[in-house]
Formats: C-alpha cells, sequence, structure tokens
DNA sequence: ACAAAAGTGTTCGATATACACCCATGT
DNA sequence: ACATGGGTGTATATCGAACACTTTTGT
C-alpha cells in the first residue's frame, strides 16, 4: 500500500445559545504556531478511533457533556493550513444547551465562550470553519429539527423562538412562529410554569420527536 | 506536534445519466484486498495537495474531463473499513453529462458504468458511500440547481425532467414542471429544436444562472 | 391516418405572511 | 396602576397538486 501518511486531526465547533445570542467555545492556544490566539477545540485521531469516536471524546474533555447532537462538518485539508506540516483536520459541529454546557469553560482562562458576533483572533483557518459552520447550522434549522438541542428539556415557546432568531439573525413574529409550532406536533405542553422575574408565568414544554432526523423523512420542515 | 500520521484517500462518486437511469462509474481492483470487487475510483492524497486538487485529479485520471461539478461529501474513518490498517477516505462526488462521459470507462475492461438500481458487490465500505451520495444528491436536487449540471449546455425540457425523475425515482407532472421551471428563469429558449425521430423536435434550452450556488442565497428552490 | 412525444391553463386546497390586542403577574 | 412578557385569531396572497387535450412531425 503506498501513499504518504498526514497527520488528521478532529475539531469540534460547540455551539450554545448564552446571554441571548449564539456562543461557541474556544480555546487559548499556549504553544506556537499561534501561541496566544483562540482555537476550536480538537485533536489528533487515535490509531483505532473511529472520527465521530474522536470528535465525542473531544467535546467530552472540553466540556463534560455527553449524548449532545453532533455532525460531522466538512475536512479541511489545505497543505499550508498548518506551518508545521501537513495536517488534515475533520471539522464536526457539536450542539449543548446553555444548562448542560454551564461545566465547560469555567476552570480554566484557557476556555471561553464567545458570541458568533464577536469572534477574536483565531488560529489556522479556524474562522472559515467556524464561518462554515455557521452557514451549516443555518440551513440546518430550516429544514430539521436540531433547533431543540440548543435548549433544554423544558423550555418555553419564547426560548424555542429566541433559538430561531439568534441563530437566523432576524425577528419573527410570535403568532406565525407558535401556530407553525403547533402544527408541527413536535412539542406537547406541560402542567408547568416558569416565572421570568416580573410578568405573566409562561408555561413549558418539551420536545416530543422521537428522533430529530426523521422529521425531514416525513417532509416536515421549519420554513422560517 | 504529537499525533501518530494515517493514510489519507479521496475517493470520487462520479455520477451521469446514462441510458435513462442514473449512473455511477466504478472501477475493479487488481489487488488484494478485494480483489475483483468494484471500487470507487479514488487514491491517495499527494503530500503536497489539497483534498480537492486531489479529487479533481483522480476524476481527471478516470474520465479525462475537468471544469465539472464537484463537491465534498463525507469524511469516513472507521479504523477497520481497510483491512490492511488505518486509512480515511475523504469522498467527493461529481456530476458529469453523459456527453462529457463518454470517454470514461470505454477504453478498459476494468471501469465501467453501473446503474445505480443494479450495483454489483462492492469494496471497502464503498456501498455504504454510495448510498450516502445518492441521498445527498435527491436532497442537493431540491434546493440547488444541481440537477443542470447532468445535462449538455444545450437541452430539452423533457430531458430535463427526465434528470428529475430518474434521481427521485418518480414520476413529475409534465405542467407543473415546466411552470416551476419558467417562473424560477433558470432556463433560456433557443432558436433551435431537436429531433428524437419520430415526433415532433423539442425547444432546445440553456441554463442561465451563472453559478448554480447562487441560487440558494436568491431563496430559489428547485421543490419537487 | 396514426403513432409518438411536444406543448399548453385552470381549479382547489394548503401554507406563508401581515397584523393588534388582552392576560397574568410582581412591584 | 403600571410595567413586563405571555398568549391568542383573521384576512390575503402565494404556492403546490391534480388534471386532459391539441400540435407537430415521421412513417
Amino acid at each position: 500500500m503506498r501513499g504518504e501518511a498526514v497527520k488528521v486531526t478532529v475539531d469540534v465547533v460547540i455551539f450554545s445559545i448564552r446571554d441571548g445570542a449564539l456562543q461557541v467555545l474556544l480555546v487559548r492556544r499556549r504553544y506556537e504556531p499561534f501561541a496566544g490566539a483562540w482555537a476550536i477545540p480538537g485533536g489528533f485521531v487515535l490509531p483505532d478511533e473511529d472520527l465521530e469516536q474522536a470528535a465525542l471524546r473531544e467535546l467530552r474533555e472540553e466540556t463534560g457533556v455527553e449524548h449532545v447532537y453532533l455532525e460531522q462538518l466538512y475536512s479541511f485539508g489545505d497543505p499550508k493550513r498548518d506551518p508545521r506540516g501537513r495536517v488534515i483536520t475533520v471539522a464536526y459541529f457539536a450542539l449543548v444547551s446553555a444548562d448542560r454546557a454551564l461545566q465547560a469553560g469555567t476552570d480554566a482562562a484557557d476556555a471561553r465562550w464567545f458570541a458568533m458576533s464577536e469572534l477574536p483572533e483565531l488560529a489556522f483557518d479556524h474562522g472559515r470553519i467556524l464561518e462554515y459552520s455557521l452557514e451549516r447550522l443555518r440551513n440546518k434549522l430550516e429544514y430539521t429539527s436540531v433547533g431543540f438541542q440548543l435548549l433544554p428539556e423544558k423550555f418555553t415557546l419564547s426560548e424555542l423562538q429566541q433559538v430561531y432568531e439568534v441563530i437566523l439573525g432576524k425577528r419573527l413574529d410570535k403568532r406565525n412562529f407558535r401556530r407553525k409550532i403547533a402544527l408541527l406536533k413536535v412539542v406537547a405542553p406541560l402542567r408547568e410554569f416558569r416565572r421570568q422575574g416580573v410578568s405573566r408565568p409562561a408555561r413549558l414544554f418539551r420536545f416530543t420527536a422521537a428522533r430529530f432526523e426523521k422529521l425531514k423523512d416525513k417532509g416536515i420542515l421549519f420554513p422560517f
């Protein structure tokens, strides 16, 4: 078997909705190249590891979370993308609800959440990877139900609407939004309410589709 | 820089519409493993080559064609997918119009077109790769204009409809199809006609969108 | 004259969009 | 009483789906 060996990493773009904005978890690089710059968490693929396993491992190491939405994004292989030599990276993106993501980036000064609208200088081609991740997330939001992956198990309809507004970057009409969600039959009302401070308590809902992927097969869309 | 090096290949799923069916170009393996089985054309990524360059090179070597639609599909990295050792493959898919694809698979007994409905035994995980390619092609067909990539420069509306019917695996209504195409303003009528044998000659059209990707940005869809 | 594919409109139901007011609660 | 976010319905436009006959050509 001929062919030159190259190094392969996985990078995991971890999204969460925090403080009313779409945020991404980045780690600060300690060593050259790009020492001090921020980077997407990632690492080398181990010899006996599937790519998705490697991505799950990185995700666990970085945030402690498991069983979250994870999807392969794209592979980046420009021979000059790493100044040290040939490194191909397989990028993944993960969606983590804010309640589960609390643990991440709290203990160390070298991991932090950044709003996608206020990104720092990034190492390697990580700017491009984030750009592409956002594009993919926006597309997926419209024809799948991945949006629910960014919410805790119980959520209000206003929170759900906020997920769509923050990611798509536009305001949606509350009445139209709620009618569509009701029509799709993907949420069930609970007998619980949440007080958001000073105003009327909001009813909580839960996501009812057993598997989000199934929706597409049924032709169900979220066309906002 | 730690991390074990692995071998990386690109595999290129080459689609074309031939004899009224969606067909794929496969090559027969001469050596073990899977000697005699059919495989997706591909090869190792060279040390100074971008992934897309590698895919374009494989495409050129296999079919002689250039400037065709090429898109990265997915990366497959199961540690056991190649019995010889760790090989990660980055799969691409290409769309080639029948008139340009004539050269491919004609000179050698070791390259042949197969209808997607009559696939032979496949090497490695190539069955899965083809399955995923078809799924992706079907999806793309509905929200982009990749369909035109499978046609020659000049085509009849019946030929265009056939592309959609063959890939989606269902009949479409001629009147609805033509109304939608006209509405999208992506084809222009020519002053030429083609005689298909015994019946009334069909008007030829050409694709007018400068770049097919732009369509999505404009919200233009092909929702058949 | 007939076989074969090309070409052409209308109706109906579903879905998207635009739009404004009352409700429950805490202070 | 008022400030805050929660909750609800209707009218119109647009789009997708169903459906059948006439036209042009070669034999």
